[in-house]
DNA sequence: GAAATATGTAACCGTATAGTTACACATTAT
DNA sequence: ATAATGTGTAACTATACGGTTACATATTTC
């Protein structure tokens, strides 16, 4: 029961990446850590609303803060992402399976589709 | 911003998987279709509990139904996933890099013990 | 020390979600 | 035809969530 517990420990990174925000969020902090306050302000929602999304993200330690004055830096950690990247592992697999059964439905397809013509 | 295209195209993808029971759904069907009751049987909660989970899932595309005399047979369609996995691909980096600091990291703290120990 | 700045949190609201039970509908079995 | 089976949905409940405004707190600036 691995994936069980792949899965369920994974539980509070998922929930987190659900949100769109939140997403677009780690994806700001690619770029580098930034105050809350700047986070903010990249985005059409109110500052209260991102400090709930930061805490989120926090609790889920997708990111990590680093207090500096009066300011809170918030950088990115993308440790939890290995979870879902090995969940996803499982699935890679059926990707190429599928490609392979297209392109014989496609080459099926086309085959019909000569003779028809014919 | 192709990002932002990847990242709201897949959020019904996202959505679906932040609820542990339907990636055990998921789980699941990657040992091959079955039907809803079967797949409700699963698990410890009530059959319409699943079938609403099964519906969301249908949304998101992440299964398809197959009707076949009383019983409908869902199937895994893994292809949404793709984008979440073009969505991790651009954390991937910072895995390995921040593998690498932690190693530097190790590495310094090794010396600095090496030179207390002397 | 007072004002300004950066941030988090509490209280509240509306909506979505995960679960339940009760019911409707189609299909198969008797 | 009737009963049994497989499935989905409606109605309802409790809770979580994303948003807001108002407020508290810490730090810097003047």
């Amino acid at each position: 029961m691995r994936n069980r517990l792949v899965t369920s420990s994974s539980a509070a990174t998922f929930s987190a990446l659900a949100d769109p925000t939140r997403r677009a969020v780690l994806d700001l902090l690619r770029q580098g850590s930034r105050p809350a306050g700047q986070i903010a302000r990249s985005f059409p929602v109110s500052r209260p609303a991102i400090s709930k999304h930061l805490r989120l993200l926090r609790r889920a330690h997708l990111v990590q803060e680093r207090k500096q004055g009066r300011q809170r830096f918030y950088h990115l950690n993308p440790e939890p992402l290995k979870a879902v990247d090995s969940w996803l592992e499982q699935y890679r697999v059926f990707w190429s399976a599928n490609l392979a059964s297209l392109k014989a439905f496609v080459e099926t397809e086309y085959a019909k589709e000569k003779k028809r013509s014919t």
